[in-house]
DNA sequence: TTCTTCACCGCAAAGCTTTGCAATAAGAGA
DNA sequence: TCTCTTATTGCAAAGCTTTGCGGTGAAGAA
């Protein structure tokens, strides 16, 4: 229902002047007489006005508003990168426009879609799972509309992106492994399309290099993430006739699943098995071991999104890759010394 | 930079008809000839022509937006609840405005004045813990602006509000308590001008005398929620010279700082000392003992407050509160049979 | 042949703000 | 007293959509 919103012909009206004049006197255009100036600044404050910001919207052709997707809207990573986003993004003035693909590359296009409808005046993208193509985003880049991606990236020389160092990230891993003793070390990846499984994987076959490791096409999987795949591949590598002494995956979820899986099989951690994951969501420290894993910036990720994302609001070439640096947070999971 | 999005008036002039007839066209009205009607539906899918939700805004006075502001964006048990009220209301063809308070009530006074500003049409609001004052809530209420409360409530005679069945909540955590041998019951509450303190304490009260227990003053404690605070109480709790055999707290956070507390003082749980949470949280079962809790139907609390929320738009007086079950799920931390 | 009646389509206003330009008035200079 | 500035203020258009109402032409009726 709601009342009409005080709009400026109320104050010009209360006032008997036009609407030009109220609009001019409340920015200080010196066209105006400062006593009208000042009555009509009183009278605004009085009564509360705030500019309706659809009429400024159809002017300025701009909502001030930026549309976020990411694939789940309940994981910390995801979640403290949108806090980062939201508060520059504020500071900006900007408003955000949050839509969850879940994963699914359908709702990720039908969220592309709904936020044009919106009118948002560009996206901040972190894409799905299931994400192989990418039309829904050239579409956007082919009307100009500004678009940034973090985290699982694509189409990086078309769109500033924000990623972290995954090879030197799966690098530290893997020494750390190393100097701990593991030798055979798994990695449960993601899907192969992704930008963080390929970066990864890269650092995993530099990192095994480096540490004099041998590499076992076996130890490499490639699931999607789920907690079934994920406990299917766990079956297969320890019922290997050699078998991991070490894990670390794609995402902190990964290695709990394997943590629960061990912890059901009286396996132990980490003496016979060393964990680590990735991400350091929020329950890392509170899990039965703390684990070992990579922690993220990421609010910083968020702030340096919606960064890039105004930077690329004002110039349309725009298609830097900002790498940010993780830290191996060594926790009980993987330290057998 | 973005090019300017296609108009009404830019399909007119492709097909040399007016902006009115393509308008009526596109909703098949009968005025327009078959023809016409086929030519505009054409063009318009063609074009990829969606209406300006700016313009149509400002005609209908309305933005098809709900601001949604909660306590923060980073715990399981808001994102889920957030994730509910996304998906009814895109069904209703509504987006979501989010706002944080992050548990500060300046910052949430702040917020609804933004969404204010951003012109939405309502709001659906958890309050912060520092809330103890709603002018800033009476005045939504006095421009008909339709308000929803969740979780944490307020001025229940006035607005909708969702709650959980708090006072059954507990009883059900006194009782499992006392079945499992649990005498010394502690509550670390939250501030006492929230509401889900209040009736947590009633049902805490009325949970005691329904098992024959006594009412010990020095168990029932109000924190802020805090860290800080949290292992401040638990030091005195402990220190007792009675101390409590069994903790529940205000949520599941402040019952993991009892676990770690606890851990660190070698105290076995649930042998010495029972714990049970509120909420469960995500993780609450990948921590180093499983997390007794209460479960909440988060989901449908936020399906449910937007629903309440399309209702109260269309009926200004209503103000009806819902209640919905809990569910106590019992693991490892307080089970000692 | 002339009037009536549909069938169709376009004009214009409303919703709100900004801003270029026109207009008015007063004051100054001649 | 008359013309020219200068200082203020208002008009109107643009941005986009919806919708009441008026308008046009053709076909049917008398």
């Amino acid at each position: 229902m709601a009342k009409r919103h005080l709009s400026l012909k109320d104050l010009a009206t209360e006032l008997n002047i036009s609407i030009s004049t109220v609009s001019r006197a409340l920015k200080n255009h010196p066209d105006i007489s400062p006593e009208i100036t000042r009555k009509v600044q009183d009278l605004a404050l009085l009564r509360n006005y705030v500019p309706n910001p659809l009429a400024m919207g159809l002017l300025k052709q701009e909502t001030k508003m930026i549309g976020v997707i990411v694939p789940d809207l309940v994981t910390h990573f995801y979640s403290s990168i949108i806090a980062g986003i939201e508060e520059y993004a504020k500071s900006q003035g900007y408003f955000i426009l949050l839509a969850s693909s879940y994963e699914n590359l359908q709702k990720e296009i039908e969220s592309v879609s709904n936020l044009l409808k919106a009118r948002v005046d560009g996206m901040i993208v972190c894409v799905s799972k299931e994400t192989n193509r990418f039309d829904h985003f050239l579409q956007l880049i082919e009307n100009e509309i500004p678009l940034v991606f973090f985290d699982r990236v694509c189409l990086s020389e078309l769109v500033p992106c924000v990623v972290v160092d995954n090879k030197e990230a799966v690098n530290q891993i893997i020494s750390h492994f190393s100097q701990n003793g593991y030798k055979r070390i798994a990695f449960i990846s993601g899907p192969s399309h992704l930008s963080i499984s390929s970066s990864r994987i890269e650092g995993y076959l530099e990192g095994l290099k480096n540490n004099g490791l041998k590499f076992d096409p076996e130890l490499l999987r490639s699931g999607n993430m789920g907690t079934e795949e994920t406990i299917q591949i766990i079956e297969e590598l320890l019922s290997l006739p050699n078998p991991p002494d070490a894990f670390f995956g794609i995402n902190d979820m990964v290695i709990f699943t394997v943590m629960k899986e061990l912890k059901k099989l009286r396996i132990k951690i980490p003496d016979e098995i060393g964990l680590v994951g990735f991400a350091d969501e929020f329950h890392a420290t509170f899990s039965s071991l703390e684990l070992t894993t990579i922690t993220h910036p990421t609010h910083e990720i968020g702030v340096k999104a919606a960064e890039l994302f105004f930077i690329k609001k004002e110039n349309p070439g725009y298609a830097e890759t900002v790498v940010l640096q993780t830290q191996l947070v060594i926790r009980e999971s993987s330290s057998r010394n």
